[in-house]
DNA sequence: CTTGACCTTGCCCCTGGGGCAAGGTTCGAC
DNA sequence: GTCGAACCTTGCCCCAGGGGCAAGGTCAAG
């Protein structure tokens, strides 16, 4: 005949979530001393046990109460169940401790893992951090406004970086970031640029200009005098 | 500029937990439209899947609102810690798996693993259940009472086990329990038990009877009045 | 007799949201 | 132009699984 305080020990649990149990159905409340002290035995030991390992798997007080007194079988497929919801959970652990890891390491959390390799290659070419955050921003809303779209672009970006002309308007177009919308070098880089334009496909939906435009929409610093003159200057020629 | 529904499927929250992050002060309030519809950015969709991932890996929501403008080095080690923490978790859910593999395999979980060797030599010398009940109860309650009395007692029991004479005497009253504790054979179970004891170093502190009592005390239906006589003739010879 | 460690009930508090109500808005289809 | 579906708004209460604290009663040792 044990106090509350010795039960909770043993089971390596609290002698507030005794009482809770209590309070919920799960652990019948015991016959009490001349004090009033709950006064426990082994079964309360055991079932104690039970609720605690039960609990430390996830498993609801509402479902524990209706297992306790269920049958072998019920037993063993619950048991089963809450197995395999185990596995999953470390499982997912896992995941997020790559997640966690990729935090520190850059932007791959935020963005697909294409994007990812496109602001890498970007990068590796040379633009400003400036514009990579840019990039970045603009990329994370089109994947909010259209995914699938987004993930379209993104691989026929890619594709375009090969070339070694577009390449080299990326890179000034990122220099031209800090130009005064005067500039006399402007108006040559807006036909140079359009001219690229021309000889290729479907250029209407791949101008970097779009991403300009969206990412300095949601950015209040991403906007760009010059680059503002520059859209102007290529949509009317 | 998104709505709150867009940021949340992006992230893989729902838009009630982005609410519930604006109320924290941990993603800030971002500007309205017209019609009174909160508009995100970029920068917003960056932050909430920042906090998914440490809500992911269990960080309070009160110290991720700390760690969201921390600097580099604050933030890393806080990500070491973290990382820990998960390492440490999956170890534990690895463990409770262990635990619930055991609550179907019968009762190693509920006592120590010494006693667990001990009911298990008990069962293959071939006593009863309804003797390794009582035995197994009355460890739970020893070890709640005592755990260091209850593991040196158990290593001594132990070891008894290797005596015929003991093994013997534990079939002989597994057998005795179901007797009228009128029954004749008792008095001679009684003499040769105590003559065993004779024998003994310690007898006083591992004397069979007291587990009986203590499980008698604690379980209805755990008292025999055969092993009340017998504890009754081995006090007074 | 005191002191510290237990025990009792009761109440409110916390996290991390979920559910639902009672509306207003937007967008595409017809 | 109007209808329905799918959004959005605020507000309120609810859940698990306890923790903390109050305001006592009890017990065992020194």
């Amino acid at each position: 005949m044990i106090t509350i305080g010795r039960l909770a020990d043993y089971a390596g649990v609290t002698t507030k979530a005794v009482r809770h149990y209590h309070e919920r159905g799960l652990l019948p409340e015991p016959g009490r001393d001349s004090s009033g002290y709950r006064r426990y035995t082994a079964q309360h030991a055991i079932d104690l046990v039970k609720i605690r390992t039960l609990t430390a798997a996830g498993v609801p007080l509402a479902r524990i109460k209706g297992l306790l007194d269920a049958d072998e079988d019920t037993l063993a497929a619950a048991i089963a169940e809450i197995d395999d919801d185990l596995e999953d959970r470390i499982e997912q652990l896992r995941r997020t401790r790559d997640q966690l890891a990729q935090l520190r390491g850059g932007d791959r959390l935020f963005v697909s893992p294409e994007v990812a390799g496109y602001l890498d290659e970007l990068r590796e070419l040379g633009v400003s951090e400036r514009h990579l955050r840019l990039e970045r921003d603009g990329w994370i809303l089109m994947q909010t406004a259209s995914p699938e779209d987004a993930a379209r672009w993104i691989a026929e970006k890619r594709d375009l970086l090969a070339d070694p002309e577009f390449r080299a308007l990326c890179l000034e177009h990122d220099v031209a970031y800090d130009w005064s919308p005067d500039d006399p070098r402007l108006p040559a880089l807006a036909e140079r640029t359009r001219s690229w334009f021309a000889g290729r496909a479907e250029p209407q939906a791949l101008g970097n200009p779009d991403i300009a435009r969206l990412a300095a929409q949601s950015l209040p610093g991403g906007s760009s005098p010059a680059w503002e003159r520059l859209a102007r200057l290529m949509e009317r020629p």
